[in-house]
DNA sequence: TATTCCCGCCAGATT
DNA sequence: AATCTGGCGGGAATA
């Protein structure tokens, strides 16, 4: 049962020709006639369908309505129906299915076909993925004290999307993450001795991942996993938090000081240790609350009555993230 | 204007 | 050869 998804109301039926007589009409020449007549039609409407709903998370939305993250069992996709029903040109489907699947939530079986499994795995992946974050030494990337991690070769939307995912999962709760540092954490720019790049290629390859993470973003937050976080003051650009089910062990306390200047980052990691958080789910439409068989962790994420403004952690990180970039003179 | 990111070209992989 | 996949970036909509 397909719920009327606003997919835009269906034209007002009007007469294109008086039908003078019921005279037969081949298929044939009914198509022609069809044809041409939509040849008439200057272009459909320009853009009677906004933009925004149009958005890769609202596809997201949609196709989550169909194969929904909580669903037992399992359950099978034809992406050339599913784009169908979902009124959109396949292309789209693998954008959405290839980061779904990077969160284990689908498998490719066959052409065209991927088998579904919902959120059922997701807990335990995000586990994973955190402890792989920790073996790449994001964290430390992220302060430029680590090397990146080598660029995939290979499904390279699923691959970052899992490390930018790594990022939340390795950074103390609550910490905000912005798109341009991501990009360069996430991408090894340490142009290899094979072609130099010229600071043009550079700076469209960076772009260029910068567009895909908005749409991974777009994805995550559909998902319910991250949130975008906006009217930050310092920068116009928007930072995102993590929101997702899996709860972040507090930082045991082996993890003693980090030997780096202190930094605002810094400081905003001692107060978290400090004063926990809770991971907000705030006013995500998806509440992830998924169970690991093996499960140890209540996952369950509740929402405190009211967030406190989390400006202040906002500022810090986009302020450290200048300061990075002064210290360390990176400019790609 | 800057940011966001849809759209579809096209090349490599598969069937 | 045909079809499937998915990298990629132009440029339009939006803030």
């Amino acid at each position: 049962m397909y719920e009327n998804d606003n997919i835009t109301s269906t034209p007002k039926r009007c007469a294109l020709t008086e039908v003078t007589n019921s005279s037969y009409v081949s298929p044939t020449a009914n198509l022609k006639l069809l044809t041409n007549v939509a040849l008439q039609y200057p272009t459909p409407p320009p853009s009677a369908v906004h933009r925004k709903e149009k958005s890769l998370q609202i596809l997201c939305d949609k196709f989550l309505n169909l194969y929904p993250l909580h669903c037992n069992g399992t359950m099978e996709i034809q992406l050339d129906s599913t784009a169908a029903r979902l009124g959109v040109e396949k292309r789209r489907m693998y954008d959405i299915i290839n980061i779904l699947e990077a969160m284990q939530c689908a498998v490719h079986k066959r052409k065209n076909t991927y088998l579904w499994h919902g959120g059922s795995r997701l807990n335990s992946f995000l586990k994973m993925l955190k402890k792989q974050g920790e073996n790449l030494r994001l964290s430390e990337a992220l302060r430029g004290r680590a090397p990146k991690p080598p660029a995939p070769k290979h499904k390279t939307l699923g691959v970052l999307a899992q490390r930018f995912l790594m990022l939340f999962l390795v950074e103390p709760q609550n910490t905000l993450i912005n798109l341009e540092m991501a990009v360069k954490v996430l991408i090894d720019t340490s142009n290899k001795n094979k072609t130099d790049f010229s600071p043009e290629q550079l700076d469209r390859q960076h772009k260029s991942k910068v567009r895909r993470l908005y749409d991974i973003a777009n994805v995550f937050i559909s998902i319910g996993l991250i949130e975008k976080v906006s009217g930050n003051l310092i920068l116009k650009k928007p930072v995102f938090k993590y929101v997702g089910p899996y709860k972040i062990k507090k930082p045991d306390k082996t993890a003693v000081a980090i030997p780096s200047p202190i930094t605002p980052l810094s400081v905003l990691d001692t107060q978290q240790k400090i004063t926990p958080c809770h991971v907000y789910a705030s006013r995500s439409k998806r509440r992830l609350e998924f169970t690991t068989p093996d499960n140890d962790t209540k996952l369950g994420v509740t929402t405190p009555p009211d967030t406190p403004s989390h400006k202040w952690d906002e500022i810090l990180l986009v302020a450290n993230m200048e300061l990075n970039r002064i210290n360390n003179g990176i400019l790609l």
